[in-house]
DNA sequence: GTTCGAAGCGTTTTT
DNA sequence: CGCTTCGAAC
């Protein structure tokens, strides 16, 4: 890292890196000093923006390199982050700390281990350990798992770690919510076993830092010294914790508070998850003196779809303020495509289709993407993906170190890295099956208990006194024996073969290698990638640290397939071409949202949609359908409030089905869809919307020929209240909704 | 302790 | 419909 400034641009007397800013990336970046508000719309540079301002903090010798802090959400973007950094500054700078939350934390969190009563080493535990956990922990309570399961119970201490709430801290009030009055206390025991087994969940590598900090001056003026600025990225997601966490660090007495933070409230989506918006709406009055740039000119989008989802965005309360502008002038574009199919097997024919089309006009499928929002919406896609041979991949499915085999593995390391890893023993004690049942678990576990060591002290235990008998005393003899050798191994050949050795040794291969189940190679080839995985780390401890805070896939972006993938898991990318199925009353906005949060939720639906849009560069289709199969049968649906929000000079409808709201959106039942059959009442005076839909009412019997868009010309032969049985000419026997057949003259 | 079948249930997800 | 989970029978 050289500290001296760049040698400034020939032309204009800058140095590059400033240069082909707009003047509100500019004023972002060269404001150095004092609290920061970057509002920054999608699209509008946002990375660029924090990447930039990093280096020129750097490079015009504000700071070096380790006295900033910068935090991201994800990997994904902390990586993104530190290699355009780097490229900035001409190559990889060390000593950084730029992470997530998480990762920061929990490197701060080793070096202050002690108080809070933990070791260095401690474990951080999978979502599979803290369940185990908080199950052991139930059982005294005698809690009616039927009513309070869990992972609820686990779910109610997240939400309180979420909220800077350590259990003496939160309050009876709060505590009757969840198991019958005893959560306070289940949490309060939980966070002890954490600590008797020298462990850490997610939300304790905060809230414990955040604790330290508030409790050790000495630590926080350490952190006060060390740091000169802060950058955070996505702060419209933070939480409770973190934006404790974040103040901590960033008030200085008698210092300025140099944090920027950048984030964008029209998309923060995470609120069920514990993020607060009110963080980033609040950040004027905690920061006072704070200067705050909107970044509003997007380079992205058509100024069409920009112009789209500004109009949708405007229907939320309650926002900071900011209007996209389109930043390129050649990008006019075309309107977004609201597409009105009858049903959902339609809409999957449909996008399939267009995506045909597209592919034969030369665009690559990597540009293409199909958002919807539930993971589940993806199937039909998929089918009808499949069947015409467009490559595809599904994003944020199950994750590799997700993978039960992959979970089994780390658990065997980290008994090897960690043999009083109780958690981890737990998990593979009788992984392959060796007759070690809950029976042996419950005496080892008193044993434990007796000896005040770990399950494995316990076993050595056992197996020296008589205790064990039979069959579990061979088997955890030579799962043992195993755990020794491998010991030996990792000693002198390191951690690849050690662990090889182990896997092989207790029967772990074995066990995959005998499955017959179709699954049982590919979790084989997955095991062969971790195993391979391993070597890339110093030693054993480094990887299973890393495992532990970096829980996502590798990316395969690079590939030319369509990607299918939730609104959530699309923020932060861009397609040109971006297919927005399901966009119905009850789907989109989701029902369960609406009913758990409403208003709240309805908006914060809406902002979901509004990333769904600004996701598309050049093209943005909409689609719903009249009827959705959900689950196993079919229920009508109406077309989503957010499609008549847009503004209609933005919007261009196509497709048979129903296109407006209007004529139903006052009804109360959701099964309203215009003028239809005899036996339904024909609410209100609604405008017709095409002339399909001119057959009266009373019109339709049995024997009555009609003429449906699909299928053409055919004889009713069954009417039950809004669906017809019907005879069609070419199509043959189909049951259509009575709505979507006008009379035959 | 294991295995098999019935019952239940069904957003969004990172670390 | 298709998955997971739980309980009963071997």
């Amino acid at each position: 890292m050289t500290q001296s400034p760049l040698p400034p641009s020939p032309v204009s007397g800058q140095p590059d890196y400033l240069e082909r800013l707009n003047p509100e990336q500019r004023q972002a970046i060269e404001t150095i000093d004092g609290p920061l508000l970057i509002l920054a719309g999608a699209g509008t540079g946002k990375t660029r923006v924090l990447t930039t301002r990093f280096a020129h903090i750097l490079l015009t010798g504000h700071a070096r390199p380790h006295q900033i802090l910068a935090v991201t959400f994800t990997n994904k973007a902390a990586r993104e982050m530190r290699d355009r950094v780097g490229a900035l500054l001409g190559g990889p700078v060390e000593g950084l700390w730029l992470g997530t939350f998480h990762s920061i934390c929990a490197r701060m969190l080793r070096r202050h281990a002690e108080y809070v009563g933990l070791t260095t080493g401690f474990t951080i535990l999978d979502t599979d350990d803290q369940l185990r956990l908080v199950k052991q922990v139930m059982e005294p309570y005698r809690v009616d798992t039927k009513r309070w399961p869990p992972q609820g119970m686990l779910g109610v201490i997240q939400r309180w770690k979420d909220r800077g709430l350590t259990p003496d801290r939160v309050t009876p009030a709060e505590d009757s919510e969840f198991g019958g009055g005893c959560a306070r206390r289940v949490y309060a025991d939980y966070q002890a076993r954490l600590i008797a087994v020298n462990a850490c969940d997610f939300g304790d590598l905060m809230l414990h830092m955040t604790e330290i900090m508030r409790t050790r001056p000495d630590v926080l003026a350490q952190y006060h010294r060390l740091f000169r600025y802060i950058l955070v990225d996505e702060y419209q997601d933070t939480n409770t914790i973190q934006y404790l966490w974040l103040r901590l660090l960033a008030k200085r007495a008698g210092q300025p508070s140099n944090i920027a933070c950048v984030g964008d409230d029209d998309q923060s989506i995470y609120s069920w998850r514990g993020a607060e918006v009110e963080n980033i709406l609040r950040f004027e009055r905690d920061f006072p003196g704070a200067k705050v740039v909107r970044l509003e000119r997007n380079y992205r989008s058509t100024a069409q779809i920009l112009a789209a989802a500004a109009g949708l965005i405007a229907h939320n309360d309650g926002r900071l303020g900011k209007t996209l502008r389109p930043g390129r002038e050649d990008a006019h574009g075309e309107k977004v495509q609201v597409v009105s199919v009858w049903d959902s097997d339609e809409e999957a024919r449909v996008v399939a289709g267009a995506i045909e089309r597209l592919r034969a006009d030369g665009h690559p499928l990597s540009e293409i993407a199909i958002l919807m929002r539930a993971g589940f919406q993806t199937r039909p896609f998929e089918e009808q993906l499949m069947t015409r041979g467009l490559p595809y991949r599904v994003v944020g499915g199950l994750r590799f170190y997700e993978r039960a085999e992959i979970r089994d593995c780390l658990a065997y390391m980290r008994v090897l890295a960690q043999p009083a890893d109780d958690l981890a023993f737990e998990r593979i004690v009788n992984v392959p099956r060796r007759g070690v049942g809950t029976a042996a678990l419950q005496k080892l576990h008193l044993e434990a208990r007796q000896i005040k060591g770990p399950l494995t002290a316990a076993v050595a235990r056992q197996m020296a006194d008589g205790t064990a008998k039979g069959k579990s005393k061979a088997a955890l003899q030579s799962l043992m024996q195993g755990f020794e050798r491998a010991t030996e191994t990792l000693a002198r050949e390191g951690q690849v073969v050690a662990v090889e050795q182990l896997l092989e040794d207790v029967g772990y291969l074995a066990m995959w290698r005998e499955d017959k189940s179709p699954e049982a190679p590919g979790r084989l080839d997955n095991i062969k990638e971790l195993l391979r995985a391993i070597g890339d780390f110093q030693s054993l401890e480094g990887f299973l640290e890393h495992v532990a805070l970096v829980t996502e896939a590798e990316d395969s972006a690079a590939e030319d397939k369509v990607s299918l993938m939730t609104l959530h898991g699309a923020k932060g990318l861009e397609f040109d071409s971006v297919f927005l199925p399901g966009w119905e009353e009850g789907v989109f906005p989701s029902q369960r949202s609406l009913d758990e949060g409403g208003l709240k939720s309805l908006e914060e639906e809406r902002r979901l949609a509004y990333v769904g849009l600004t996701r598309a560069r050049r093209r943005a289709t909409v689609l719903h359908a009249a009827r959705r199969r959900i689950y196993a049968n079919w229920q009508d649906a109406i077309p989503s409030r957010f499609i008549e929000e847009i503004p209609a000079d933005y919007v261009e409808h196509s497709g048979q089905a129903m296109q407006e709201r209007r004529l139903t959106a006052a009804q109360p039942s959701v099964f309203a869809f215009g003028p239809v059959s005899s036996r339904r009442p024909n609410y209100g005076h609604a405008p017709r919307v095409t002339d399909v839909y001119d057959a009266s009412p009373t019109d339709i019997t049995v024997g009555t020929r009609v003429f449906h868009q699909k299928f053409g010309y055919g004889i009713v032969t069954d009417v039950d209240v809004d669906r017809l049985q019907v005879q069609f000419e070419k199509a043959g026997e189909k049951r259509v909704m009575a709505s979507f057949v006008e009379v035959a003259v």
